[in-house]
RNA sequence: GCGGCCAUAGCUCAGUUGGUUAGAGCACAAGAUUGUGAUUCUUGGGGUCGCGGGUUCGAAUCCCGUUGGCCGCCCCA
């Protein structure tokens, strides 16, 4: 057997698996380019640096990377978000405003696979940079949602969690939190789904164990699911940032359920998102059966464009990662089956009528019609039944009699009836099929 | 990085307490049928039973290692 085995995590797509691929990505780059963002593309290889100046020491470990032949560190890219600030920080000046960009491209992590994660995988990136208010987030979160929509997922089968760092800390602040331990709090936060009250485990190895009175609260404000519950656990604390923050909330919510989304979004406070550069709102998308891991995660991330160099440049996006999404469309029955079948099949007899074949297949290709024919001879029932299991509408009968009397059969494939044509007529006479 | 389960044809799998030349269905290809389709029949190609070692007269089967896969944990930029 095969000496050499895929790369671990690896995919490899047969014709099958590419057409489904790439109905994934013509739905996405169809609903980008309806939204008005602009698709761009960048650089599989990056320095590591990018990447260690962005999130620490310890990315290094799920990263493929490597010293090239001139010593440089570099790596393959684990995820957009650096690389598009680095685009778009370097040619900020000259952009006009919003910069809305797209793209959709492989990523790698050497990470242990499982169900909906591999070694490697593609996402559809989606940023708007220069704007700061949640304008901006309501037209990524509609961008996300139709993304999904596109291919008929519905509100029952996915919505977005809708959640915002910067109250957080606004809240643990007014707590009387510092900032170092507001951090460890939001790590606890985000953990607190999946571990309960252990969650809390590595804050109090670092600080002792919270207050209990400030752990009620935080708990209490990690379970708000409304922006009502919401404002009526802000009002009694007060303040001007988190007064501006909760106007901010119902521009953004008031925004989306005029877009009609409101029934795609949940606001979950229980949501954090590990990523230490975000810093304002943050959503993610998860299928409504809680079956799958997260099929798309975003936010706002207002510092990096800066951080790696660019000029300071608010920022907001997301990412859907396409193994996750393609599950879901399969569990739904929503991933249709692709037969690459041609328009035209042609049967031929012989060598000679395989010259007069020629012709109309050049002719009819170069109209751009999909046509097929037996590379080699091949009896004729063979050759109907090869025509018939191709999906071809047409077959076109090139034999000896047709040859003698200068005609081409043509046989409808769907209802089986012929009909004779001139050799001169055939690549007019299939167009007339095909437009008609 | 940690743990559980698994590995036989392109796919889905069978293979008895260890016993002769490892099987079936599907798929693919050829023929029956050198001019008309989803049926049928016949035939064929394709396996060092994931790989390596051990036990044994004898291993697909038992043992050890290894590689790979699925699932969970960690992580998830």
């Amino acid at each position: 057997m095969a000496t050499f085995q895929t790369l671990p995590g690896f995919r490899e797509f047969y014709p099958e698996d590419l057409s489904r691929r790439n109905h994934i990505f013509r739905l996405w780059r169809q609903t980008a380019g309806a939204y008005g963002f602009a698709e761009y593309d960048a650089p599989v290889l990056e320095p590591l640096d990018l990447y260690k100046t962005k999130s620490g020491d310890e990315i290094e470990g799920q990263l493929f990377s490597f010293t090239d032949k001139g010593g440089r560190e570099v790596a393959l890219r684990p995820e957009m978000t650096p690389t598009v600030c680095r685009l778009v920080g370097a040619k900020a000046s000259s952009l006009k405003r919003p910069i809305k960009w797209y793209s959709i491209a492989e990523f790698y992590r050497y990470e242990r696979m499982q169900k909906g994660r591999g070694r490697c995988f593609f996402q559809f990136n989606a940023d708007i940079f220069g704007e700061p208010g949640p304008e901006a987030e309501i037209e990524l979160i509609a961008l996300l949602t139709q993304c999904l929509c596109s291919f008929g997922l519905t509100e029952q089968d996915f919505y977005v969690r809708l959640s915002d760092r910067n109250l957080w800390f606004y809240y643990l602040e007014a707590l009387g939190l510092d900032e170092v331990r507001i951090r460890a709090v939001l790590g606890a936060v985000d953990k607190f789904e999946k571990m309960g009250d252990d969650a809390f485990k590595a804050y109090a190895e670092q600080f002792g164990e919270l207050e209990v009175g400030l752990k009620a609260k935080v708990l209490e404000f990690l379970q708000i699911k409304s922006l009502p519950a919401l404002e009526a656990v802000l009002a009694p604390i007060g303040g001007e940032k988190l007064a501006a923050r909760l106007g901010d909330w119902r521009k953004l919510l008031g925004g989306l359920a005029a877009m009609g989304l409101e029934r795609f979004v949940e606001v979950d406070l229980g949501v954090v998102r590990g990523l230490a550069y975000y810093t304002g709102f943050v959503f993610e998308a998860f299928d409504r059966k809680g079956e799958l891991r997260a099929l798309a995660g975003g936010g706002r991330y207002d510092d990096l464009v800066q951080k790696l160099g660019g000029p300071a440049l608010p920022a907001v996006g997301f990412a859907i990662g396409d193994m996750t999404f393609a599950l879901l469309l399969e569990q739904r029955g929503l991933m249709p089956t692709f037969v690459q079948a041609p328009d035209v099949y042609c049967v031929i007899g012989g060598e000679a009528e395989r010259r007069a074949a020629f012709a109309d297949i050049q002719a009819l290709r170069a109209m751009g019609y999909r046509v097929d024919y037996p590379l080699k001879e091949v009896a004729f029932g063979k050759q109907f039944k090869t025509a018939s299991d191709s999906g071809a509408k047409l077959a076109l009968i090139y034999g000896a009699e047709e040859l003698v009397k200068g005609i081409v059969k043509i046989r409808d494939l769907g209802d089986r009836t012929e009909s004779e044509v001139a050799s001169a007529n055939v690549a007019a006479t299939v167009r007339e099929f095909f437009t008609s």
